[in-house]
DNA sequence: TTTATTAATCGTAATAATACGATTTAACCC
DNA sequence: GGGTTAAATCGTATTATTACGATTAATAAA
């Protein structure tokens, strides 16, 4: 009896570049810290970096370099307001996210 | 005018533990090489793990420790066949999965 | 235009993840 | 029992992530 590869059972379509940011998407969330933000931001949508610093005890540096990390992936927007910033849900993103997995599993 | 946090807008409902699950699942499929695995143990359900090693480019070893992340993390289960194991998703789990980010986000 | 407030970025130490070859374990066949 | 095959684990080098304090940048207020 030859040994042999389980035949291929289905395709599955997705682009590079699909693949790529869901690795990203992914990996952002795949940090428990990120995983808070996004968390407080679900419960307090439009609040600024302070006020994740103020809830989290780790310092603003890091906090900023989170909020870098999930808005470079897809997760959050910010937007300057005077000397702060607002974060809030990337939506869309989110959405296709959730579409994507949905589709692929 | 005094600064305020935003209200809270809404409740989220997650427990500890399905946090750390969730965080451990992100995890595991935020890295381009258990992507790929995945991906093809999707197409190619019931293979085994050298079925895997030939497919990608990296050495046995390390295809071994990134299966056992995904099985940690509750992606796949493998079934010991002789000196073999043969690697399939986790249905049950990766379902939970799509169920909790779908009813967090 | 100085001062205050808020975030982002820089430089860096500590920790974790990734990859590898080598070895060990486990199941099977003779 | 040896011998074979397949996969897991060990030890370790390299790279990436995470966290911090210090500094810089940007806006607004006095």
């Amino acid at each position: 009896m030859v040994p042999e590869i389980p035949e291929q059972c289905c395709s599955l379509l997705i682009s590079d570049s699909d693949l790529q940011a869901l690795v990203a998407m992914c990996k952002a969330l795949g940090n428990p810290t990120r995983f808070e933000i996004l968390k407080f931001l679900i419960t307090h949508p439009g609040c600024i970096t302070g006020d994740i610093v103020d809830y989290l005890p780790i310092a603003q540096a890091t906090v900023s370099q989170h909020l870098k990390v999930l808005r470079d992936a897809g997760w959050i927007q910010g937007e300057t307001k005077g000397p702060a910033t607002c974060y809030c849900l990337d939506r869309a993103k989110i959405d296709w996210f959730k579409r994507k997995v949905g589709a692929m599993f």
